[in-house]
DNA sequence: TACCGTTGCCAACAAGTGTTGGCAAACTGA
DNA sequence: TCAGTTTGCCAACACTTGTTGGCAACGGTA
């Protein structure tokens, strides 16, 4: 139990920048001058609260992906479930884009990518798929669709890919992520 | 009708060390004085055979997908020959991966990114998908799981999907790419 | 009040970046 | 042979980057 501190509020102000920032920049190109520049602080002060860029990125790109629990769901709706809940996950929390552009170029960036879905997919995986040990399989698979589709949508921008509504999305994407889920290989 | 030049080897050999950093590193972690060092000549020769770094990139993320001719291949086949044709690619030539690398804080590798798929994979879509006004909404899917196969494989290493042997692979994705060419929505 | 840690800014550093201009050597054509 | 072009390198430029140290103002505590 920590007492507040009176520069918690600027803390906070430096990790939403820097969010942004790596959302919008990727890692390189943001910089910790702009980063402090849409806080309205310094830049010395965010090396005195985060020491360095690794570790201010490794803070702003904090993610969970609050995988669903999908016990007791009909099996044949769980790829609608999936893709409903990443493409949610997407859309509410700047991070995960963050997270993405950073992997590209950042090997801490990617290895937390791949912890992501090795903890939190292949659990979920393990559940449902008929044999448990293709869950880290499957789990990949899924990754390869998901980041895919939000490579496309939000990163590269492909028109048609953009275009889509949020039904059509997950009317193309559902069946997929089952096969991959449930499916026979 | 050009003369060859004397200087032709050393344009060369920039551009297939540009490729390689590029591939390796991104637009912005590949700098100049490394592709040089690489090509083994000046950095300032890279200026005066391309003028700058973007233009350098143009130069050597210069790419054709080669889709290959579907007309009279089997219906059912389209899926796994078009994704096997896409590993290849990938596979044979690292410039792909240097536009992908790039187009993530890149606009300009971004928008050839986007021409690419509307320009090689939206005619052949529209050749073979039900609805030709379709073609481009499907072009958009095959991409998202296309590219996010060649993101997890080759640029995030995720364990599970470069552990993918070339036939295996294709039988997990040839069905949701033949889904997307030629499958109702 | 006096004290001391906290918060913040300013100025500067060292390193690395893309980029440029000039100059020597090598080559080419007459 | 000799002028003119091409090829290459060196040194430097202007700028940006992450990062550091010092110094003033603030705020709670005794």
């Amino acid at each position: 139990m920590t007492a507040p501190r009176r520069s918690d509020a600027t803390r906070a102000a430096i990790l939403t920048a820097a969010r942004e920032r790596f959302a919008a920049d990727g890692f390189e190109r943001a910089t910790i001058r702009a980063i402090a520049a849409d806080a309205r602080i310094d830049p010395s002060m965010v090396m005195r609260y985060y020491g360095n860029k690794e570790r201010l990125f490794a803070a702003a790109a904090e993610f969970d992906l609050r995988m669903p629990d999908l016990t007791g769901a009909p099996a044949d709706q769980l790829g609608t479930l999936l893709v409903s809940h990443f493409i949610s996950r997407w859309e509410g929390d700047e991070t995960l884009l963050a997270l993405l552009r950073a992997a590209v170029t950042q090997e801490a960036a990617a290895e937390r990518m791949r912890g992501l879905f090795a903890a939190q997919v292949g659990p979920l995986a393990a559940r449902v798929a008929p044999d448990p040990a293709e869950a880290p399989t499957r789990a990949g698979m899924i990754a390869t669709q998901m980041l895919g589709f939000a490579l496309c949508r939000f990163v590269l921008r492909l028109p048609p890919v953009v275009a889509l509504d949020r039904e059509t999305a997950i009317a193309w994407l559902a069946p997929t992520v089952q096969r991959y889920l449930t499916g026979t290989i």
